[in-house]
DNA sequence: AAAATATTTTTATTGAATAAAATATTTTAT
DNA sequence: ATAAAATATTTTATTCAATAAAAATATTTT
């Protein structure tokens, strides 16, 4: 029984979170402030600290929300698409960049990037680590469907491989919204150059 | 001719950056302020601001400084130390890590990638990732010199293969210091695990 | 030496973040 | 059902980063 106080508390955290993503739209990031949040939430700029911790935070509990979607959508969106690992992974890296440019502008995920590297202890930002941990599965499952299929050698270790690929990936994808000029053909360029090098590696 | 005016630039500069260095060890980063740096180094906080821009600024010139020294040991540091891929790199990401350790405190890097990320453009920042190419170029350096040795197939791409392996190396070392509690130990053992699974995999 | 130019400082403002005290609400115990 | 205890929010106040505009000052050029 959650009780009253906590109800509440859900409530008023939904609807901040739910004004914030608006003001985020109509005005942008940097012209949003807390206590503009507040008002149109009918809190205090304080509760909202308390709640959020930052105002990058209220941001990533909406990046949070958004990239459970993500997830669902790449496990349906690599089904049987491919029988090659450098494929596999340029192709989840341009779904991924896609998603992430449809919800949110770079100029705004950096700031989610800045966050999660000064406070990587929050609890929000803890929740984005495990959502990237999933999305390393996604990977992994989708190796462990290959290597099923005798596309893959049976001496690799998919948990191990996934990550190393989801790494690199993520690597790229900073790169990616780090800059205003990079388009997402550029890094899926980077990535295929990276893949193939280290596949040419061959070792006894 | 520099004269005088560019000249008590530099001066002013440099003095900044040598109190500040000082500050950020005596009191640490967060204790420290613009407005302290300004007072010791005897110019006005706005005058920090236009040289440096931020606070964080500040700081990543500090690091751009000492990571020149890391490039110069780095070269010395892997030379003729290994025949294998997987352990020059984790050797090449120790050396990081301790180097990086040994001038700053991890909470303090935080604030240098946060800053990175969210300002790539400036001056500073297009600096810090000059040299983080630079670093990228050591490890290609290696490669070549094994190749020569017979020690990496020749159908290898060294500049290709370099950067992808201080890609995964520069992530790791991102996880490395936004954790306290992981020790470069762990993050080693999890690039040996990257680099072992991506080696794994030959492809025709 | 005067004029033109560049640079810093002064002054002022906004907004994030945090702390402490005051107030209101919910929960628990009687 | 009510009083006491516990909990949460708001109010109030403060610090500091960041930015802008105007004024003051120093340097360079003529």
């Amino acid at each position: 029984m959650p009780g009253l106080r906590q109800r509440q508390k859900e409530y008023r955290q939904k609807r901040i979170a739910s004004v914030a993503k608006t003001l985020f739209i109509e005005r942008g990031y940097e012209k949003t402030t807390i206590e503009g949040i507040a008002d149109a939430a009918g809190v205090s700029g304080v509760t909202v600290h308390n709640y959020f911790g930052t105002k990058a935070g209220v941001l990533l509990a909406l990046v949070i929300e958004n990239d459970r979607q993500l997830i669902d959508r790449l496990d349906e969106s690599l089904e049987n698409k491919t029988d090659d690992l450098v494929v596999l992974t340029t192709l989840f890296a341009k779904i991924v960049m896609e998603h992430a440019l449809s919800n949110l502008a770079k100029v705004v995920w950096r700031e989610v990037i800045a966050t999660v590297t000064t406070n990587a202890d929050s609890r929000l930002s803890k929740e984005y680590f495990k959502l990237d941990q999933q999305l390393a599965l996604v990977l992994v499952r989708q190796i462990v469907a290959l290597q099923k299929a005798g596309k893959v050698s049976e001496r690799v270790d998919p948990l191990h491989l996934g990550k190393a690929l989801f790494q690199i990936q993520n690597a790229r994808f900073i790169q990616f919204i780090s800059s205003d000029e990079l388009t997402s053909a550029d890094i899926e360029q980077k990535l295929r150059n990276d893949l193939e090098a280290l596949f040419s590696v061959c070792r006894p």
